[in-house]
DNA sequence: CGGATATATCGGTAAAAGGCGATGCGTGGA
DNA sequence: TCCACGCATCGCCTTTTACCGATATATCCG
């Protein structure tokens, strides 16, 4: 699941899209918000969206006849959790850098 | 630079090669030695070796007639920055669960 | 110097990804 | 019931990526 995480987010457009739904958690946007907010077409930006909620880092919710997506912030620790994985095999003194940074936000 | 290393470890062979050079630090391996772990041909291989580099995710070192490949492991703390900020926008309870379960490695 | 070794690069092909407009489908309002 | 709206899907095209074999380059050894 991580490289599927990875492919989503390494995209311009895919990554803009789950910083957005970020910055909106827990209220989320619209499909059509998000459409607004990338310039792209509709068509174009429903396959992006797909791809994301595939790889499980959108999660989305229906809501009358709009769909309102929110970004996964589990998925995002699943994901670093297994980039510190790959980081860390067994060797801890590799890791500690990169905690004593993270802790400062 | 966040971009071109979450594209660079999107894809299989890259994302097996990071984690073996990490299992490998910090002597590192020649790029021969992982093209025999990867399965591939040595011409595709080092091309896959290149988005790795080009990403800062792999740093290579002239041996004689070899090349050893290090993972940097400071590349990674990079990207997971990146990846923390895109998830504590201003709001810090959103990576604290985050944090505490990254602490256990 | 000449051959062997290690890696990078080139040329070509097949597959996948990205983009678009048009269309289909479900829902809410008139 | 009928129309407008929001979104997903389809068909098509273009670009990029992935893969390979062959070749170029650099280094070491005899």
């Amino acid at each position: 699941m991580a490289l599927a995480a990875l492919a989503a987010l390494s995209h311009p457009t895919r990554l803009l899209t789950y910083q957005l739904l970020v910055k909106h958690e827990p209220e989320g946007l619209s499909t059509g918000q998000l459409v607004e907010l990338v310039d792209l077409t509709q068509s174009t930006f429903s396959t992006h969206l797909a791809v994301l909620v595939k790889a499980g880092l959108v999660v989305p919710e229906k809501r009358g006849r709009q769909m309102i997506q929110r970004a996964s912030i589990d998925a995002m620790r699943e994901l670093m959790l297994f980039l510190a994985k790959d980081c860390c095999q067994g060797r801890a003194e590799l890791c500690e850098p990169l905690l004593a940074e993270l802790t400062c936000c």
